[in-house]
DNA sequence: TTGTAAGCGTTATCAA
DNA sequence: TTGATAACGCTTACAA
């Protein structure tokens, strides 16, 4: 009684091969479903594997075929809505070809980034996804798991410049774009943007729809109403106590995330501000939160759903075709982007 | 040029024992650090590495050694806040101990749920850490991965009745319990339940927990203001519609998660009833929507951290000393809640 | 302290 | 259509 059990063998393909007198290279051909297996020995095999309740093991055949049918995944965390919406799309997709998932968070940590590449290279993922932290400019870990033959895509967050991994992004500078000449469209003359780190291709692409919205409309920008910090709550507000002690106030923010927009709400209240009266806020992502706050948020749509099919797409055809022209491989896919409007507007 | 490069062959532990003039023996013992090296040897194994660039096949090591030092997660859905959370502390701590995560989602289908199990067993994760769907009440997928020799914590969405798994639980009874005496305390007394499946044990104890308090103000508990639907924004509504269609209406709502708090603000408002004054409002989880929303609401924190960091502890310490005590395993670790007072109430 | 050699459970290459 | 056999890259007794 209470005795501890010893872990019971669990059984071969060996095993199964004896159980039906036939070879374990037979079994195996059923396992892969091989062409060339008689209908009749397949189902013998199917049905002594059930009895035996036999569970392939992916390890030992991961070493022998160099094919995991895992993919890596790395993400900055996979609390923000965006990502966690993009995985749960590429999960499924992917379950459904017969791949497995194995979802890493760098937290915005380079260090930790790198590891990871380590880690998923050592299991031997059949390719990697990734959306880079803030903060990656050298991209050779990444560029070294394509050297040992990894395929890999980026999303989202990407490499500025070049590189011979696929990239799927969203249209950013559309998305700045569109923020911005929104706010101009319904009266904004002074607008403030508080950006993210301009090392990020994110922020870099949000600020160039700025300066372009601003162009067209023949507005100035101010650069002491630009900020480049990490997007944080915190850092939100250092950027808007700023921005509202100085001279003039502005009329209209383009926030680049959805928190940093949320934050400029609660700021103008605690100011006296009415929003959208006295200001304007558009915000980028459209996070459940920004629906359901007073007012709700506009916001810029990113489809991530839209996005984890195709960054899933890319990657099986590239999966199943080896040999794909390198150089369709290294354009980038841009994803469309749209804006909400609500109430903060 | 634009060859395709043949994947070049990654190097292995022979090409590292030829390159230093030892035997693949001791390159593995480094590799391991295994006492018995001599520090001379293990630095210039370590450079050598180095200078290659080589990387451990974690796949023949897995089978070789049968520990993959991976750890497979199954969970609902990771954009559950409280998930996210979890998940986030868990594979921080498991990095520290040189652990994998493999991180699934079953996206509250038992069938998912059990290919889930398949599919990690298949790939012979070291252990596997689950919260289980809200409607699975057949273990026994569960029970042959224990059977196979896999340790097993279940944590939040946890088993009903006995389990020789290991169980890492929140204090669901006292979370039901504080949401609806709280309310009683501040003066409702007509007070309406949103609860969910009863297949899961944390709406069983929410439940129970409201009961209790309900019973100890010697308030009757309305049937017809009770419901067990999946805690959804359009169950709510339809749950919400029932209720306040009645002769009667409540003042006050115990919601078991905070979307349906939040869309019972909604609806509130949509009927031209305040907050808190005409109806207050409880939800559970502390949802970070919670805190945005106009009125906040008032709710349940888990503490997902501290769930997440007992669930590590609980797993390391089975993993260390194989051969615990089966008597202590079986005991369920409850771990406590709050109310989190916000002006929905 | 280090080396030798036998597997771990599959799959791939022949041959039958 | 099936079977024998040699890997895949590593760990681990056992020997030295």
């Amino acid at each position: 009684m209470a005795e501890i059990k010893k872990t019971p063998k669990s059984n071969t393909i060996i095993q199964v091969a004896e159980a039906t007198g036939l070879s374990p290279a037979t079994i195996s051909r059923v396992l892969n479903n091989h062409p060339y297996v008689k209908e009749a020995t397949k189902k013998k095999v199917l049905e002594m594997i059930e009895k035996l309740g036999y569970q392939r093991n992916n390890i030992a055949s991961g070493l022998r075929s160099n094919k995991t049918r895992t993919i890596g995944l790395i993400v900055p965390r996979i609390s923000m809505f965006f990502h966690a919406e993009v995985i749960t799309t590429i999960q499924n997709i992917l379950y459904k070809h017969g791949y497995n998932l194995t979802i890493c968070q760098s937290g915005d940590s380079v260090d930790m980034e790198k590891d990871l590449i380590r880690a998923l290279q050592s299991v031997r993922v059949d390719a990697v996804i990734a959306a880079c932290t803030l903060h990656t400019t050298d991209f050779s870990p990444f560029d070294q798991l394509m050297a040992s033959g990894t395929p890999l895509v980026f999303y989202d967050r990407v490499p500025v410049g070049k590189t011979s991994a696929m990239v799927i992004k969203g249209d950013d500078i559309q998305g700045g774009y569109l923020a911005t000449s929104h706010l101009i469209e319904i009266g904004c003359r002074r607008i403030a943007h508080i950006s993210g780190p301009l090392d990020c291709n994110l922020y870099q692409d949000r600020l160039k729809g700025f300066y372009n919205a601003m162009k067209i409309a023949d507005l100035q920008v101010r650069k002491e109403w630009l900020f480049y910090h990490e997007l944080t709550k915190e850092n939100a507000r250092i950027a808007l106590k700023q921005i509202f002690e100085g001279p003039e106030i502005p009329d209209g923010l383009v926030a680049d995330n959805d928190t940093t927009a949320i934050a400029a709400l609660k700021f103008a209240k605690e100011m006296g501000l009415k929003v959208p009266q006295d200001l304007k806020i558009v915000g980028y992502s459209n996070d459940p939160r920004s629906e359901i706050i007073t007012p709700s948020i506009t916001t810029i749509e990113q489809y991530p759903d839209k996005m984890g099919e195709k960054i899933v797409e890319v990657l099986m055809a590239r999966l199943q075709h080896k040999n794909m022209n390198p150089m369709e491989i290294s354009t980038p896919t841009i994803m469309p982007v749209q804006l909400i409007r609500r109430l903060s507007t």
